[in-house]
DNA sequence: CCGAATCCAGATTGATACTG
DNA sequence: CAGTATCAATCTGGATTCGG
């Protein structure tokens, strides 16, 4: 018990070290950092939902909608079209009646796989403490 | 280079195959999903930008606005308040003069280090590419 | 039916100036 | 130093409408 909490902290630096290595430290945080223009794409709730989502595979446009709940179709949309625009996600029409749009992740969007599965399993690892905070966080609707 | 890059790909579909297990496939992203609250909580780019400087250790409100270059100081205090709630952030206030404030990642905040990092890698990773999309998704300023 | 475009009220953001 | 206050501008989301 005490051994593998020993081991998650030597893992959670050495990770930490192996940035700040990259980071130089100091002010890397301006408009051309790259890790400043990643999290502009990426820090949009229903980008990750739409990227997590389609890590289980291709999806038409409904099933998206059916999965991704709360979603309008505005956003949905208008998310749909970012991640393409940024090549992450691809857009196929298929020339039917009725008309079907299926979307999927590109090879780009596909790398992002570690990186977002690292953060469900942050998720789920410490539900418990998530839901107190996002309760307290607000108040009951 | 090719079994590397199988590698990569077996460790990939591990990952995602472990996520969707959990998952349950279907019609998870509802309110209730504890990925969904995560995000609610994290897909936010100035709270994801302190996180990671705090990683480099405890930080002045000052050094924090000075590392995370174009945050105002009202989106500055804003994030942090956000993140104190939500438990991921201590502040520390000195009473002296002149007044010092100090910032820093809670437990549960470092455990958000590996995510975290796993972004972080990614983008330097793909760091062409991301250049390339981010500079035609907007227009020279 | 499915996928997308338009309009508009309300929330969020950002730059700047100001205070204990 | 570490924040507030203020105001303009942008973004969001829902309802509605449109086209294939």
């Amino acid at each position: 018990m005490m051994a593998g909490k020993r081991a998650d902290e030597a893992a959670r630096q050495h990770l930490v070290t192996g940035l700040l290595e990259r980071m130089l430290v100091k002010d890397v945080f301006d408009e051309t950092c790259i890790v400043n223009q990643a999290l502009v794409l990426l820090a949009d709730k229903w980008a990750l939902l739409v990227l997590i989502v389609l890590m289980q595979g291709t999806k038409r446009y409904s099933e998206l909608q059916r999965q991704i709940r709360g979603v309008s179709p505005k956003m949905l949309t208008q998310t749909l079209r970012s991640l393409e625009e940024n090549e992450l996600v691809a857009r196929q029409v298929f020339p039917e009646v009725p008309p079907r749009v299926e979307y999927s992740l590109t090879a780009f969007g596909k790398s992002l796989s570690h990186p977002l599965a690292a953060l469900c399993d942050w998720a789920f690892e410490h539900e418990p403490r998530l839901r107190k905070v996002y309760a307290q966080a607000r108040p009951a609707p």
